[in-house]
RNA sequence: GGCCCCUUCGUCUAUCGGCUAGGACGCCAGGUUUUCAUCCUGGAAAGAGGAGUUCGAUUCUCCUAGGGGCUGCCA
């Protein structure tokens, strides 16, 4: 397999919105591919029909677009080794199903669920939690290999529910060589005959997923470390199979876990923690829930997927700023690092505001000028962009230009008090008197032609800048704090700036 | 409970036997700033515990502890 193409998938089931583990997940594939100038493909593993949730496949397919993540080919990205969706593929999965019967490697078992709960249950009574369906409590169920052959076919005939299991050979050490792990063994007594036909005509997740990364030519799984224990499985499988020399490697990612306590990130923890675990919003049709994600949230899709592909993974060098290119460039499977990774708000955050410090003023403009227009606000591009210049070092979001910034769109309706109580006498006001003749004359209002005519005020009066700051800004804009007074007047213009001063005038004590 | 995986500052991590254990986020202090933010400087903060291998272990091995995952006709 060593010349063969890179070719990876990522394969998520539609049961619900991506969580940003899936998307981390996806990402490491697309870095891994695209660096070894392999494909990327999605395919859609909708095996249990029991689960599945409108909406989540374009859910999916629409994270990924966001994030910049495109397959090469997939489910809603053409191909010519689909279908890309495992339901679609249903008829190409019972003859290798049928194979392994006939190789002796699989068996028909005709338990029913109740059956099987019946066993379990008594197991448990019995206090042994883990009962499991091997070469040892198999001898006891209904199954082809206890049943006569005659017995088997007139259940067969009879239409009567069955679904094929997986025959493991007792007391086998199973050994593969995992990229992130390291060899990774399991004894064949730990293992159950797991089922791999379901009697609704459906191969599990385990038939499938083999199947289809053998027919897809997949070269490398690069998955989760939930799969980890199911992994030898799937080793036998591609043996039973005789694929074992084209066998992909694997490489089991660690898994994102929660900010606080124990145990993996789940879709709850978002709401609970005050941060978005989903990409995008979600919202179920069904039960009304909405939950939150990075784009409303206004992450730039660039921060979100930098943060993600540091949760588990660093280049060896100090940068930490990467471009999905240059990530593309700096990734590796065997830097991935083999320990779970506790998500930091914080951090994602500060990622975010790193990309939005390097935009141009320009971007930042545009992108500040949509959202005042959402707000129904419209302003020149040229306004935009000054504003947003001169609020961008205090922001994380594009939204935070507006919520620090809101002064310029409306006058004052109340002013910050207690700036209002400490600064605001009967000396300020008459510096604020005196300031308004003195802009009144300045023919270029520009912020060095205020600051300026500001100066000399201060000179001439020899006044400090905390005598008549504090009043000014709380005259023009209402607020105690805030960038430079004399950017702002620019920004807001002479009769503005004025009008201000008159307004405060009237309706501070 | 069984099996598998994992274990460096609070968090993400660097280190592939030589370490005064480095960086980033966050935190604290000082400076810059009319103010806030930014920025600059500095600081506190880690190798789970115990054996062994070795001239030397954070790095290798084993044990213990802790954490995680799996244990479905779910993926």
């Amino acid at each position: 397999m060593s010349n063969a193409k890179v070719r990876v998938r990522f394969a998520p089931s539609p049961t619900g919105p991506l969580h940003m583990g899936g998307v981390r997940t996806a990402l490491y594939n697309y870095l891994f591919a695209k660096q070894q100038g392999g494909d990327f493909i999605l395919r859609i593993e909708d095996t249990d029909q029991t689960r599945f949730v409108a909406g989540a496949e374009d859910y999916i397919i629409e994270s990924l677009k966001w994030c910049g993540i495109q397959p090469d080919e997939g489910q809603g990205f053409g191909g010519d080794l689909g279908p890309y969706r495992q339901s679609e593929r249903k008829h190409l999965y019972r003859k290798y199903a049928d194979d392994l019967i006939e190789n002796g490697y699989a068996y028909y078992a005709f338990d029913t669920a109740e059956d099987l709960d019946r066993v379990r249950q008594m197991a448990k009574d019995a206090g042994s939690p883990n009962w499991q369906y091997n070469h040892v409590t198999r001898n006891s169920m209904k199954n082809s290999l206890n049943l006569s052959q005659s017995e088997v076919q007139k259940r067969l005939d009879a239409g009567e529910p069955y679904v094929i299991r997986i025959k493991l050979n007792r007391n086998e050490e199973v050994k593969f060589e995992d990229i992130v792990r390291g060899w990774v063994s399991v004894n064949t007594n730990n293992m159950d005959d797991k089922v791999l036909f379901k009697s609704d005509g459906m191969p599990t997740y385990h038939l499938a997923n083999i199947v289809d990364d053998h027919l897809m030519k997949i070269t490398h799984v690069i998955r989760g470390e939930e799969w980890l224990p199911s992994a030898p499985l799937h080793v036998l499988l591609y043996r039973y199979l005789g694929w074992e020399d084209k066998m992909p490697q694997f490489a089991h990612l660690p898994l994102l876990l929660k900010p606080d306590g124990n145990g993996k990130l789940s879709k709850r923890d978002g709401d609970r923690l005050g941060f978005p675990v989903f990409p995008l919003e979600w919202n179920n049709p069904e039960t009304g829930d909405v939950f939150s994600g990075y784009r409303e949230n206004g992450y730039f899709p660039e921060a979100f997927v930098n943060m993600l592909a540091f949760l588990g993974w660093n280049p060896g060098t100090e940068q930490e700023i990467f471009s999905l290119e240059q990530l593309t460039e700096a990734f590796s499977l065997q830097k991935v690092n083999k320990a779970g990774a506790r998500y930091d708000h914080d951090k994602t955050r500060w990622f975010n505001q790193q990309y939005l410090r390097s935009k141009t003023d320009q971007e930042l403009g545009t992108l500040f000028k949509d959202l005042l227009s959402d707000k129904g606000l419209n302003v020149s591009q040229e306004k935009a962009e000054a504003i947003a210049a001169l609020m961008k070092e205090r922001a994380y979001f594009i939204m935070d230009l507006y919520k620090e910034s809101s002064f310029f769109f409306e006058r004052p309706s109340t002013y910050d008090e207690k700036t209002t109580r400490k600064k605001w006498n009967e000396d300020a006001k008459n510096h604020v008197v005196q300031l308004k003749g003195i802009f009144s004359q300045i023919d270029e209002f520009k912020a060095t032609k205020i600051d300026e005519a500001f100066k000399s005020y201060l000179n001439d009066n020899e006044l400090g800048f905390g005598k008549v700051g504090p009043g000014f800004r709380l005259a023009v804009t209402g607020k105690g704090m805030g960038p430079s007074m004399f950017e702002i007047c620019a920004i807001l213009g002479k009769d503005e700036t004025i009008a201000r001063i008159d307004l405060a005038l009237e309706k501070l004590p």
